[in-house]
DNA sequence: TCGAATTTGATTACGCTAACAACAAAATCA
DNA sequence: TGATTTTGTTGTTAGCGTAATCAAATTCGA
């Protein structure tokens, strides 16, 4: 693929700037009009400007001073419509589906989630799934809030383009074309106009939710890790989301860590997942005190018997303790490789490593310490801030982002759509 | 850390167009306007505009018609300053230093280079390395062609930020401030004035040049493995170069791939380059046909031995043919991690991997296809196309960086600085 | 409580930059 | 040789951010 870099214009200049304005105002919620311009370093008369465009659009609006008691003259508080542009946001996990809709800003409105087998929510079918996620929508949707768009994080492998989920193993989906379905089935139905539709895997758009609203804030460099049935991974490079090429960046789980490790169901020997994800923990603990049989097909997430043992290892149980630190020392071992390869500023621990960060560290530290190459004292280890909405936050999050990169012509073609 | 995403001026517009239009001519060496035009989708009057700020610069000449046969009247072309405008660009190898003066457009327009040992050339002493440089830099550059910068490659991990080497185990190194002594000693006084100097990674750059002028052209993200004593890793992501939040990317070498390996430098156990490096090679293809004692300290690089091992597989040999196919094995299985995290749309192997490509290829192929998620036909695998030029190429590349982002604030400076 | 100082909002004029339009120039093609 | 096509050149226009100025609204100090 060749990129051809293009020059800018005066529309350029205009958007690019409409767009730093409301991201800023989307990632603070509200900010005064002084402060946007010291943030963007653009001129007073520009950002009233800007914000008057923006209010045009139905996008933000100007309310109340800024009473901080600062001397001067108080300045304009600009604040975001989150209750008028809204995103719905959908999360497809193993063991539940949920469907949620966002506002500017990243306020969850609403949600709605449902268990597999519960509630007549169906089981891995993809047509029943698709039933679920449009009955949840249809509840949450109100015909008079403009929808800008649909976000969905599935645990699967997702071709960024067109929402092509070529395999999600803990679904046993093969081949699904979830961005084309939803597009069709739901957004289509439910809302009676097109909007885009975005897919991407759930550890991805985990970052992508830590990277704006949770523990990876600020931080350039990031890698992100989810132990959940198998070990996901999200990155944010230099600022930016990483996806590779096709948008199947991240797909750590199945990183070879040991040759002699147990047969994984990739065909490989010793994946990372396979020697410190779930079910390494549940075996290394013992079967005994655990009512799942883990390696049943289909079978639900073993989250309440992980924490059990996490719980145990807290306890100073002996075989839990153990159990912990090998997994600890895996995890430590594939983790010094991500750091040697991206050196990150800062690593954030999702998922069942998250709710086991305190137990965890100990071991991680000191397996990263003689492992990492970087001097140790250089990347940040930190649990991840947004537990289970992590996924919703960044469907919502990535349905947002053709709107913050040129908010006045998504209006626009969203004002035309729906009067049509 | 925290970026604030600051606003576009008019000046900014102007800079990043002087900027495409530079860029398009460094990159492709010449052009006609109407190309420019087209390629920048920018109006021919604004082409010509900027092409006469760039020319008022000195850094491209209008020259002649572009006769091509096609109708209408032909298009005045433009070319690069190549010979007026360059770079001092410097590496520092295992067994050799080399400097080169590299014109704009990336035409190695004169280069030195010494074996350590020889030539009255240092070891690995800083010092005496310093002072190889300043001979060879002197005997180089000529007082009247203006050097608008510095790079510098070495084989350790280096600090983006002031070029700061951390460490440097090949060459007996700890804790360099390179960047700094080569810019006092080297820079200053044989220019007589100041001009940045940029140090990074030899695979680093490695992965620039071939991205910028070699295998990884147009791709967008690209893996890039290059086998010397150890292993070096740079990335391309999203078409921007890969550092990390320090600068210590891509260092692949000691990711463990093999827990039950053989102890490595690093303290670890069963490092990639521990498998799959030009030591494992000569380990497994036995000792006896080869002089060199592996394991010496300060020995030169095995380069002719690998060779031999290569030239030998290709003829049969048993022996050689399975020390190859091993560290072909141990390479795949390395790979397959980095390919499912990154998602590269194309792999270059670069050092004895390049050289020993066409014996590497078929087990590669084979672990990639039983290892990799992504689709197997969705990442090339190609070998480097620059040699032993990659890393002074890519040294002159990072050097010219500030010059392609701000033509007109750099000229201006060297102005000001020379003319003192 | 009142005036000075400070900070911001509002308005207008201005400068910079790219685009546009019209015409001239230089080639190909029939 | 004339029609056609493509590009260079020039003057004008439009968009956008900035600077300057004045008015407004607050805090601070006496």
């Amino acid at each position: 693929m060749v990129r051809i870099e293009h020059g800018s214009t005066h529309e350029a200049v205009r958007r690019h700037n409409l767009s730093v304005v409301l991201r800023q105002l989307h990632l603070q919620g509200a900010l005064s009009r002084s402060e946007l311009a010291a943030r963007t370093e653009l001129n007073r008369s520009t950002i009233k400007a800007l914000v008057e465009q923006l209010d045009s659009l139905d996008l933000v609006v100007e309310g109340d001073l800024d009473l901080r008691g600062t001397r001067g003259r108080p300045s304009t508080m600009v604040g975001i419509r989150s209750d008028q542009v809204v995103t719905l946001a959908v999360e497809i996990a193993v063991d539940s589906i949920a469907v949620a809709v966002v506002g500017l800003g990243g306020h969850v409105l609403d949600i709605r989630r449902v268990d597999r087998g519960t509630d007549g929510a169906a089981g891995t079918d993809v047509d029943d799934m698709l039933g679920t996620i449009h009955a949840l929508a249809t509840e949450l949707c109100q015909p008079d809030r403009p929808v800008v768009g649909a976000g969905v994080a599935v645990v699967g492998i997702v071709r960024r383009a067109d929402g092509f989920v070529h395999v999600a193993p803990n679904l046993g989906w093969t081949a699904v074309p979830l961005g084309e379905l939803v597009a069709s089935r739901v957004v289509q139905e439910v809302l009676g106009y097109d909007v885009p539709v975005s897919v991407a895997n759930e550890a991805d758009l985990g970052v992508l939710a830590e990277h704006t609203r949770g523990a990876a804030q600020g931080a350039a460099d990031v890698v992100y890790l989810s132990g959940e049935v198998g070990i996901g991974g999200g990155i944010i490079a230099d600022g930016r989301w990483l996806t590779g090429a096709r948008g199947y960046a991240g797909e750590i789980g199945h990183m070879p860590v040991n040759p002699d490790g147990l047969r994984c169901g990739c065909g490989g020997r010793g994946c990372w997942e396979t020697e410190a994800g779930e079910r390494a923990l549940l075996r290394l603990a013992g079967d005994a005190n655990r009512p799942d049989a883990p390696d049943a097909p289909g079978r639900r997430s073993g989250a309440g018997a992980v924490d059990e043992i996490v719980t145990a290892a807290r306890g100073g149980d002996p075989q839990a303790g153990y159990a912990v630190g090998e997994v600890a020392r895996w995890l430590g071992i594939g983790l010094a490789g991500l750091i040697n390869v991206f050196d990150p500023e800062r690593v954030v621990l999702g998922g069942m490593y998250g709710r086991a960060f305190d137990v965890l560290e100990p071991t991680l530290v000191e397996i990263l310490k003689d492992r990492a190459l970087t001097p140790s004292s250089g990347t940040e280890l930190v649990p991840a801030a947004l537990a289970t909405a992590a996924p919703l936050v960044g469907a919502a999050e990535l349905a947002f982002t053709p709107l913050l990169e040129q908010p006045d012509r998504v209006m626009d073609a969203l004002m035309n759509r729906r009067s049509q």
